[in-house]
DNA sequence: TCGTGTTTTCGACTAGTAGTCGTAAACTGC
DNA sequence: GCAGTTTACGACTACTAGTCGAAAACACGA
């Protein structure tokens, strides 16, 4: 039972949840919260208890499966598995953490033009946590790329942006998870005519350099949605006027 | 470990893999084939592993993890985790199976519009699969929705399809899968412009009732590929003719 | 041999979605 | 007021995809 939890940095990047280890093996290192299942609770459940002891639960805003990852002698000693899992902080919120914890810059996605990042068995992958322990720079790799992924098929930047925002706020959290450049302007056009987002009515005062003020946004749903893919796979009679009877 | 291996039948709906239990609990239902983890394999190496005593691994195109079921009251008796695989048979294969085992068909998803099929946090869903002995009915349902929501974004096809075929057997296949019509001419062209499909050159003889002899298909790639989708999202320079210098 | 029916293929038309850009609006600070 | 900054919004454009119709290629029976 593991959790990598993802929050979008003040300063435009992503971070995980990790503790540094006091023993051997791998001492110094940074390795990711979890513990043992216990025999009244199944795996949501109690990684949700796990995080409890680190962050308050109710400001994890998703949670989600990554896999397992049971390789043999992923973890010196007796073998053990690890059931991963995504879990996200919305940006706004900076919990208090033990003095062993900390959140640290996970490096972005390898190249461009890289492979699924959504296959379950997952490869080898570019160290995302320096200073590791045991796999777990594999595990943030994968819950970075999922979040990458799931943020172009799905409402999910409900989970990393605080409750209201305005458009250039949200850009920026969807640049440092992506790592690339995206355009405010369609940003809100797509997001919004999705339905995905809608407007609160409020404005945000503008910053110390001025500027007109922005419009605030939130999420419709605060529950993780599917969208478009292949528009022939969907059902007919979506799209278009669809066939002149 | 438990595999939901799943097929499209001649009939023209989805089939499990499962076979029937001839011992309490739940004498008479089906059953999943699995079974415990190895001490030197990792899960996914142990889910082909208790395959081949079902079915000829190589004829499994695709396997993936679905996620964990650890519920406490899964099973009666001792608690039992399982970790639970998709898995994925060409249509055209059909292989020799145990005397206790069968493809069962797979009730199609519930009604239109339904919620995310991609959350893994499993909730109540439809009996996919009759008289399902424990939960394999809920696993069962976890895999159809997962193979329904990834043909739609990904190359998945290649893992349900022959080696070669034809638009409308391809079409088939995915209405099927999808449980809703499907344009086979949209198919080809969405198929083809994004470099999933690629033709062979060859033709298939006509049916029984004649015809015009059919363009044989492959896909380019056999391994999962995921494509568009937002695309807002993707890294600019890749659209239209982006910015006039 | 020649139509008839069937299945596939291909092109044309059309509509919706999204990338780009330019301009106006609203605010801060000097 | 004026300059600078940031957001909002509309216009133009290009690409993708849904729909339809006509032609091609085959089997079968008269």
């Amino acid at each position: 039972m593991l959790a990598a939890v993802l929050r979008i940095g003040d300063s435009g990047d992503v971070e995980v949840l990790a503790w540094q280890r006091a023993r051997d093996p791998d001492r110094g290192c940074w390795a990711l919260p979890g513990g043992r299942l216990g025999d009244d609770e199944d795996v949501e459940t109690s990684v949700l208890r796990q995080l409890a002891e680190k962050v308050d639960v109710r400001e994890v805003a998703h949670v989600e499966q990554l896999g397992v990852f049971s390789e043999p002698g992923r973890v010196p000693g007796t073998r053990l598995i690890a059931t991963a899992f995504l879990g996200l902080v919305p940006s706004d919120v900076d919990p208090a953490v033990p003095a062993d914890t900390a959140w640290r810059t996970v490096s972005p996605p390898p190249a461009e033009g890289a492979p699924a990042p959504d296959v379950l068995p997952t490869p080898v992958r570019a160290p995302a946590l320096a200073c590791a322990a045991f796999d777990h720079g594999t595990i943030v790799a994968a819950a970075r790329d999922r979040l990458r992924a799931k943020l172009s098929y799905t409402n999910l930047g409900f989970a990393i942006a605080p409750r209201e925002f305005t458009i250039s706020a949200l850009r920026d959290l969807y640049v440092a998870a992506l790592g690339h450049p995206v355009s405010a302007t369609n940003l809100q056009r797509v997001l919004t005519r999705r339905a995905l987002l809608e407007p609160t009515g409020a404005v945000a005062p503008p910053g110390p350099s001025g500027g007109r003020p922005a419009a605030l946004f939130r999420f419709t749903d605060r529950t993780l949605r599917v969208t478009d893919a292949f528009a022939v796979l969907k059902p007919p009679g979506e799209h278009g006027r669809g066939p002149v009877p």
